[in-house]
DNA sequence: ATTAGCACTCTATGATGGAGAGTGCTAACC
DNA sequence: GGTTAGCACTCTCCATCATAGAGTGCTAAT
């Protein structure tokens, strides 16, 4: 429906306005782009591609600027042809990310640093939460005025503590028994089945018989439903520094969207377990915060398993091609890692 | 030095300023504010006061604006009077820190939130750091291919973990025994000591010949080194909304100075245990990143030692008789929650 | 010492008028 | 028939200019 040419002139249109911003005129094109075409045929192909849709006017006699659907056309083609990726970003991402291979919480954060520099847009990664995380092991250590402290070793190499008020004032014996047979009883299940597990169970036996199993219980429900998923945010500085950001009214939307780190969390669970990299370009955005902004996400995993996400999320005039190289790889090698 | 009338009109002049920004001019003092005199005397006080470097003038013929010595001024007076405290505030203050009592990280985040919204500038709240933490206990647990996690109780409640690696492969009785030999040597003692008294063992024998307690020093060594010191800001989106931050570099100085963290734990240090709360205005601050902004700070304190600080950092045109007695307010809060 | 009056200064605002960039159309060209 | 040169037209951007408005500083009167 697109012949080459056309594709060929909304490229370079595109190309042009993601490096300098503002409207694409047909000159520059045939000055920047030699297709042995003058400025007027261009025009003629412009103004189809502005038809079409690929394309718009700001106002009559401006050059031409990519409208998402555009960019959704450019993405989905380089998505299908061979992906580039520049060799010195491969080589600092596999260095950053090497350092961390022991704590996956400092891991996450440096990711999220580090996808940003490399991207000049903002970088998002979050942890794997209760449903992707399989409990290894849990520890129960008395504190003091009857609380205990809990922690959290998950087989992915999560550890998460938390410290719960007791009705009843245990020793630390019985903690002992209660961390055994909630070990016995729900290591290896990941945090979400031992949620709706013990909800279960609680409802079931409203008077348990057994007061250690019904201790157990109730510590399980106190630490198991909150499912905290850690965010890390970072760039916010890098992409004030971008010319699309020039006026205040965008940076307060842009900040009241991630500052509010739900609707983030909730945008990069719908991707969960999709395969490669995905890219929503300003109005696909299913939540209205996010519609002038895009996002480009791709879910890292556990051999098979989604465990989270990393992503980058700036003005829909982004370089795709960057920041998709740079968010496949990334999520390729904390998999990797998570995987060795 | 300073009449009680010129007082007064400086006084006046500020919260002119501070309810509604731009220059302030003598006409609308004498409407908001009944002297008693005709605009042009007090525009002759108003002159002095420029003279002696409390107010300046944006360009000649415009109204004057506060000096960062005049807001020193009024700082200074009203900290020796009595302090305008919002019951309001008070209350929501109670019930949202009441609600937090048993988790001091949680805790501390919903702080640095409450600040900002109670105060509309950004909140801020550090958590102890390794020189006001005692060890109460620390926990060795094995972990997979040689690494073991570290869980630390800290008197005050503060729970930290880490996974370090170990060259060799220990079991979990030698980790139990190990546990014991730290618990038994540094319970009580601040991490920062606990920190020193390793670095120096290490140094001394070299060759240690106990294993045991070679690889005790090792673990110590490379768990109490690091001293992260949690930091929690709030309430980007809130000052935002300020006019201060109607031009993008403004929000881009800001952004810049809370971003590095560093930054800020640095100035927190500064006040750690100066009594009540203090106070610095644009260019009294030591770090150039400030120098037009304002902070108050306070540190709040478990019985007589100092923990951490919590503080507000907003335009040099702030509601300081406000923000002091929010920052106030939280410190003894937490101290008093803390030292219960 | 205070105040009324007035000239002066500076900013903010809105109108005006090119300059520049770019389009769309038409007619000529290969 | 696709392509191109030429040209009129449109719209923004920028600088210039004039004016209104706010506020001061000074002087002379109270």
């Amino acid at each position: 429906m697109l012949d080459e040419r056309s594709r060929q002139v909304l490229f370079a249109v595109i190309q042009c306005y993601v490096n300098t911003p503002g409207p694409v005129g047909s000159r520059v094109v045939t000055k920047k782009y030699s297709f042995g075409l003058s400025p007027a045929t261009i025009r003629n192909i412009m103004s189809d591609l502005e038809e079409m849709g690929y394309l718009t006017q700001p106002h009559t006699s401006a050059g031409r600027v990519p409208t998402d659907t555009g960019y959704r056309y450019y993405v989905d083609s380089i998505n299908a042809e061979e992906r580039y990726v520049n060799g010195v970003f491969a080589a600092e991402l596999a260095r950053k990310l090497e350092l961390l291979r022991k704590d996956i919480n400092a891991f996450l954060d440096e990711a999220a640093r580090m996808l940003s520099s490399l991207s000049h847009y903002v970088g998002i990664t979050i942890s794997p939460n209760s449903s992707t995380t399989t409990l290894s092991r849990i520890e129960l250590i008395k504190y003091r005025d009857g609380r205990v402290a809990v922690v959290i070793f998950t087989d992915e190499g999560l550890i998460r503590n938390t410290v719960i008020q007791m009705d009843t004032d245990l020793s630390q014996r019985d903690l002992n028994r209660i961390t055994s047979y909630i070990n016995y009883q729900f290591s290896g299940r990941t945090l979400e089945e031992v949620r709706k597990v013990v909800a279960k169970e609680l409802v079931k036996e409203k008077v348990l018989c057994d007061n250690l199993i019904s201790e157990a219980m109730r510590i399980c429900d106190a630490v198991f439903s909150s499912a905290p998923g850690n965010i890390y945010i970072s760039g916010l500085s890098e992409v004030l520094a971008l010319p699309d950001f020039c006026n205040v009214d965008r940076i307060k939307e842009l900040l009241k969207t991630i500052e509010d780190k739900h609707i983030i969390v909730r945008l990069l669970d719908k991707i969960a377990g999709a395969e490669g990299p995905q890219v929503f370009i300003g109005s696909e955005n299913s939540l209205d915060e996010m519609k002038s902004f895009s996002l480009v996400a791709a879910t890292y995993r556990e051999g098979k398993r989604p465990m989270g996400a990393v992503g980058i999320i700036g003005p829909t005039r982004m370089d795709y091609l960057q920041a998709i190289s740079i968010v496949d790889l990334t999520a390729k090698y904390i998999s990797e890692v998570l995987s060795s």
